[in-house]
RNA sequence: GGCCCGUUGGUCAAGAGGUUAAGACGCUGCCCUUUCACGGCGGAAUCAUGAGUUCAAUUCUCGUACGGGUCACCA
């Protein structure tokens, strides 16, 4: 039996041959240095930082050179499929303003060529055609083991401390079967799956040049990897190597857990007489657990996922240029020089990209975030928070919206509208939530931060009875001032600095006896406008709660 | 275990054979300030380790340690 018989015995239905596909996806017409990248994720429901991290990267590399990103679904293994999986990664990508091109759910534009479908189980007959024309090359064959054979073999290997772990050489047990003993199997009815007759030879390098990491040398494959699983469907390799082949990519844009599977691929385009695209396999996000670094998990990390920061209530753009500060390393100086620029200004490049591990750190990213949302107008953040708090807080939106122009007021106090500088309090929606509590006396139930100092009660009272709403912000303050010196405060303090062991405190410390008491918090913006925007009743009330409490 | 990658302050990092080794976050001191912030000016804190090359190494080479990744009909 020939090759090209035992072929049409694996694929009957396959009638095409790779040179129909070849050209019905052509070369894309592009200008010249033009870069086609892509996302691929797996359909898992799960879209995390690292996906975004790299889909930035590919977005960025794409649309600065005047070339075209593409979304790829990679839905291979039908196990871990998850519903509505698809339409929750374009939703956070979009969300955090990643926009493609074409690709799966992505209309294109009229008369354009398609490179569709970019739903790889709907690719099977494409793929089958590139594993067909293998076998009749005598470069892939089926194989008939079973999970059980199969993990006998790497069982004994590490038993034995083979160096090389996998289906390759002579216990490859079905690369040697001849057309004919399979023919037999496959028409008694076994299941098989279709592996790479690899041609490597164990011991040999290669010098492999990465977009990010530099030039590493790798080890030439000798595994006969699966190409085509039992089902019909390839494996990642596979589809990989086909489908940036077929859809044009330039430069694929991977996590570095890929960088290990390089030799599988340089193989396997080789094999397939396609020509390589440049690769860039970046540096992974990790996260320190018992003082150790260590890849964020999908499973075990919640603030991997993107959903995560949309629930919290994360500007997505305080997402992105943290990101972008991560990403290249020269980014976060253009930033500060250029903070009104556009993102799509910056000069991106894969070669600023770090190589080594990155340590999510949060503190930067609402350091980032804080700034901003101080930088955004009175309206959008208002608008912001409001439609955050519709999807994750319905049940809160009467009170705290119940009144927009209160709203509205605490929003320009607590962002610094019309002062000299914005304040920065605001860093996401869920600490916006948490920190505007105290405005509404509904929901008003405060853990005192209360600091000991002496004659807070009488302080209290002394400031109830002398407070007057109508008096403004100075007049206010000298009340203030004066319940200092009546109780042995310090009313000024340069003389305080100067003796602090002559007083109890000083009229800071009075103010904060105040404002915990109103507020429950020792910090908060000017208390004279929360007391104003309190009203005359809730602030009495609420003096008089306090100084039960203290007793 | 094999293979690959990495290691500059707590974190993100720039950097070059000779530098006072940038900057940012965080921490912290002072100033400003009628309270909270904002802002301004300072401070502490880093080249994993051993050997080699060199007049000179944190930078180049080799080893060691440590960290990470990967070795599926998962991606």
């Amino acid at each position: 039996m020939t090759n090209e018989q035992f072929a049409e015995l694996l694929f009957p239905d396959i009638k095409n041959t790779p040179d129909f596909y070849e050209e019905k996806y052509p070369q894309r017409d592009l200008p010249d240095k033009a870069e086609v990248t892509r996302i691929g994720p797996s359909p898992t429901g799960f879209i995390h930082l690292g996906n975004l991290y790299s889909a930035m990267a590919g977005e960025r590399l794409a649309h600065r050179s005047g070339g075209v990103f593409y979304l790829r679904i990679e839905d291979t293994d039908n196990k871990r499929k998850v519903d509505g999986a698809v339409e929750s990664v374009i939703s956070s990508l979009d969300y955090f303003n990643i926009r493609f091109d074409e690709g799966a759910e992505v209309d294109r534009q009229a008369g354009a060529v398609s490179y569709g479908p970019f739903y790889q189980r709907q690719r099977a007959e494409v793929y089958q055609t590139y594993v067909k024309d293998l076998v009749k090359k005598g470069l892939a064959y089926p194989c008939f083991c079973s999970e059980e054979e199969l993990n006998a073999i790497r069982n004994e290997q590490t038993e034995n401390k083979v160096d090389d772990i996998g289906y390759y050489g002579s216990y490859a047990k079905c690369r040697c079967l001849s057309c004919e003993e399979a023919a037999e199997k496959i028409k008694a009815g076994m299941p098989y799956s279709m592996r790479l007759r690899s041609q490597g030879q164990s011991g040999n390098t290669f010098k492999f040049r990465d977009e990010i990491m530099g030039e590493v040398s790798l080890p030439e494959n000798i595994m006969d990897v699966v190409i085509l699983k039992s089902d019909g469907i390839p494996t990642y390799h596979f589809a990989h190597a086909v489908d940036d082949h077929l859809m044009r990519t330039t430069t694929v844009i991977r996590g570095c857990e890929w960088l290990p599977s390089v030799p599988i691929h340089v193989e396997l385009f080789s094999v397939l007489g396609f020509r390589r695209p440049k690769y860039a396999h970046t540096a992974q996000l990790m996260k320190i657990e018992d003082g150790k670094k260590r890849k964020l998990s999908k499973r075990k990390d919640p603030e991997l996922s993107l959903g995560y920061y949309r629930e919290l209530g994360y500007h997505p753009e305080a997402v992105r240029v943290y990101l972008m500060t991560i990403l290249n390393s020269n980014f976060e100086e253009w930033y500060q020089k250029n903070p009104e620029l556009p993102l799509e200004e910056f000069k991106f490049s894969l070669n600023k990209m770090g190589v080594s591990g990155i340590l999510f750190d949060l503190q930067k990213l609402d350091d980032i975030s804080g700034n901003i949302i101080s930088a955004k107008d009175r309206e959008e953040v208002y608008d912001y928070f409001y439609k955050w708090m519709e999807v994750y807080k319905p049940e809160s939106l009467p009170v705290y919206f119940a009144d927009p122009e209160k709203m509205g007021r605490i929003m320009d106090l607590c962002m610094g509208v019309g002062q000299k500088r914005r304040r920065k309090d605001f860093i996401n929606c869920i600490q916006m939530f948490e920190l505007l509590g105290y405005f509404f006396d509904d929901i008003f139930n405060p853990e005192y931060e209360f600091e000991k100092y002496e004659n807070m009660t009488d302080i209290i009272a002394e400031f109830k009875n002398t407070y007057d709403s109508s008096d403004d912000s100075s007049a206010w303050f000298n009340k203030l001032k004066a319940i200092a010196d009546k109780f042995g405060y310090a009313s000024d303090m340069k003389a305080y600095k100067q003796n602090p062991d002559q007083y109890k405190g000083n009229v800071s410390h009075v103010a904060e006896i105040i404002r915990v008491a109103v507020t429950g918090r020792k910090n908060t913006p000017d208390l004279w406008t929360i007391m104003q925007i309190l009203g005359n009743d809730s602030c009495m009330k609420r003096l008089d709660k306090a100084a039960e409490y203290l007793g």
